[in-house]
DNA sequence: GCCAACGTTGGC
DNA sequence: GCCAACGTTGGC
């Protein structure tokens, strides 16, 4: 059975890049049988499965921290400090994620999310200014990203310019936001089904555009509802 | 540092 | 194609 089904890898058209499942093109047949199916997510939750997204979060770590010798801090003070507060977003290793940045359109939106750090959340607003396009980090041997199994003649990953727009007013953190979330879920409000907490792990994530201007109106509000976060 | 959640791998 | 084992993410 894994011989047998071997995909054409010589054939230039396969055009199968596009759902993220063929990790495989070369590296033999075992594999390659196997990956195409996963590629369509089982119908989550139906209904946000199938909507066009405008608005994004994107997670990115703004506390050192070693990689295969690499630094992988990069925060949002980090991005403002480049040169046109632009950088690429490269490093998107999971193929929910490369997905939504394929399906990103100039212009549109993003939070820039703090992950992995003392107090995450939100800390600014960002926008795409590239469109998709290769990743170079997957072709580099010395990159904690590499991937082997990439072939410059048929890339897997992809990423997107984004520019820094600016910060939020207030930190938005995910304590509150979990808070809120919990709220909704029972109120139907508008953070029921946040993909920060549905889709956790994910480090590139669609809103809709109820979301995206819930959370921005969050940053007029004084935050009453944090005494959890002073223990610390 | 721990570990739950969940995506990926690969044998069958 | 199923599913157990494995690896990674990221909150805590």
């Amino acid at each position: 059975m894994r011989q047998s089904k071997r995909k054409r890898v010589t054939s230039p058209a396969a055009g199968n890049d596009e759902h993220g499942g063929d990790a495989v093109a070369e590296q033999g047949a075992k594999k390659a049988v196997r990956t195409r199916k996963k590629v369509t997510v089982p119908p989550r939750s139906a209904d946000v499965q199938k909507e066009e997204y405008h608005c994004w979060l994107m997670k990115s770590e703004p506390e050192s921290r070693m990689e295969k010798g690499m630094d992988m801090k990069f925060g949002i003070e980090d991005l403002k400090s480049q040169p046109n507060q632009t950088a690429c977003w490269d490093g998107v290793r999971n193929y929910q994620a490369r997905n939504f940045m394929r399906s990103m359109k100039n212009g549109q939106k993003a939070f820039f999310y703090h992950s992995n750090c003392k107090e995450p959340g939100i800390a600014g607003i960002i926008k795409i200014v590239k469109e998709a396009y290769t990743d170079h980090t997957q072709f580099d041997p010395k990159n904690p990203h590499y991937d082997s199994s990439s072939k410059n003649d048929n890339p897997k990953w992809s990423m997107v310019d984004v520019q820094f727009i600016r910060m939020l007013k207030r930190y938005i953190s995910l304590a509150e936001l979990k808070k809120l979330h919990q709220k909704h879920k029972t109120t139907d409000g508008p953070l029921r089904n946040l993909a920060l907490f549905t889709r956790a792990r994910l480090s590139v994530q669609p809103l809709t555009q109820d979301e995206f201007e819930y959370i921005l109106s969050l940053e007029e509000e004084k935050n009453t509802e944090e005494e959890s976060e002073d223990d610390a």
